[in-house]
DNA sequence: TAGATTGTTAATCGATTAACAATC
DNA sequence: TAGATTGTTAATCGATTAACAATC
């Protein structure tokens, strides 16, 4: 990696890395933060490759010391800061259905960067009352609350059919970033981040393999037709 | 592709592909059915390489006609097919929480290749009652029932602590695949399919782009240090 | 026929994996 | 010192993108 683009973080990180990495920090918190630990050893644990591991680990900036590996709580800590765990974003959630209250219950994600700090339904009769100690907002405040308190995250938990205006509303708002769970494609400007979490997408590929693991046991690869 | 590995079904597809043919699938779905439509007009319309969506399309196996394209009805079918979604596999969901409500609430999943058929839950307040019209059984019940009803499909949405315990009684019970919830790495034998579904792991790649974001706009790219 | 699109092969790009010198 | 691990460069692999002939 270019040392220039070290100093400023401005590198692009592939997708597959910035999923692994939380997976690290996850068995490192497990270790004494005391403790010295290899990307060998990491690997071994989780089943992945030393080398993937190093290099993941690479991008978070942190230098170690051959035959030894890193200081468990400096790796932490790494990995924390180029995650951007270590300031809080704030989040309001759109939508406090089923899902919603799920998201809203999930507690955790404090510890990640981001905090939830209200929610908003277009059903009056959610409005005023809390979920999982959350507050439900009126769909008429979410545009200007998102630019007054800067919220720069969005999470849409809506029905598909008016997720689309969701999002333009809290475009309109200011917001940065939308984390959306309603299975439609948002039509964003560019710049804001839109990470999509499509339950129905990701089941296609459980089901395909299923499926494929189905005819194998009919039809052992094998056998000629 | 070799015709062969065509006829039998027999083919590694790049998981990418898998996450974008349901993509295509719900725009198809828009359109009339008797109409032709070409892969530059998918393409368009989501945003993609028409190239791409042309690959995407070729795994499916469905011969299209130059000039012409493919029409809505075939292609649709032919998704449908290739990624099981033609017959239902049953699924227990184990851990009928906030999420697993949420999830027992979905629906729309029948259409998409799986049935939730019971969901389970440790708390014994809970057996008994129904979740979004599923009846939550007892977790004794759980190995005995998979085996005697040969369901193929494990939803764990318990807590991280008892994720691999429930792994386990569904690999005992003899499914197929497990689709985790749980912010945890399972341990099961490798022809179970495991599709892990860890929103800590999502977030950190939303969080990361927002952080750079973020920096980028205190310190541009472009001004030397 | 002319032009658009498929089907297929080749080139490019990016991520993973391998190799190896530097180092503690 | 010997051996393990980092840091870095090269090779491989797979997915995306480009090119182009076949075809309707």
């Amino acid at each position: 990696m270019a040392s220039a683009e070290k100093r400023t973080g401005n590198v692009v990180v592939p997708e597959p890395t910035l999923r692994r990495l939380p997976l690290y920090h996850r068995f490192l918190k497990l270790l004494p933060m005391e403790q010295a630990v290899s990307c060998t050893r990491i690997g071994a644990e989780l089943g992945l490759d030393p080398t993937q591991v190093r290099k993941d680990v690479e991008f978070t900036g942190i230098v170690g010391r051959p035959k030894v590996g890193y200081l468990v709580f400096d790796l932490v800590k790494a990995i924390e800061r180029f995650l951007g765990w270590d300031n809080l974003s704030e989040a309001f959630l759109v939508g406090a259905g089923s899902l919603g209250a799920a998201l809203l219950g999930y507690g955790k994600f404090e510890a990640y960067g981001m905090k939830i700090v209200a929610a908003f339904d277009a059903d009056e009769h959610k409005v005023g009352t809390q979920v999982h100690g959350k507050l439900v907002l009126s769909m008429g405040e979410l545009v200007d609350l998102a630019e007054r308190m800067h919220v720069p995250i969005g999470i849409i938990t809506v029905p598909a059919a008016v997720a689309q205006e969701v999002a333009e509303m809290m475009v309109a708002g200011g917001m940065q970033a939308i984390w959306n769970f309603a299975p439609v494609q948002l039509n964003v400007p560019k710049d804001v981040i839109v990470r999509n979490e499509d339950l129905y997408c990701s089941l296609a590929a459980l089901s395909q393999k299923l499926a494929q693991k189905e005819l194998r046991k009919e039809r052992p690869s094998y056998v000629a037709e």
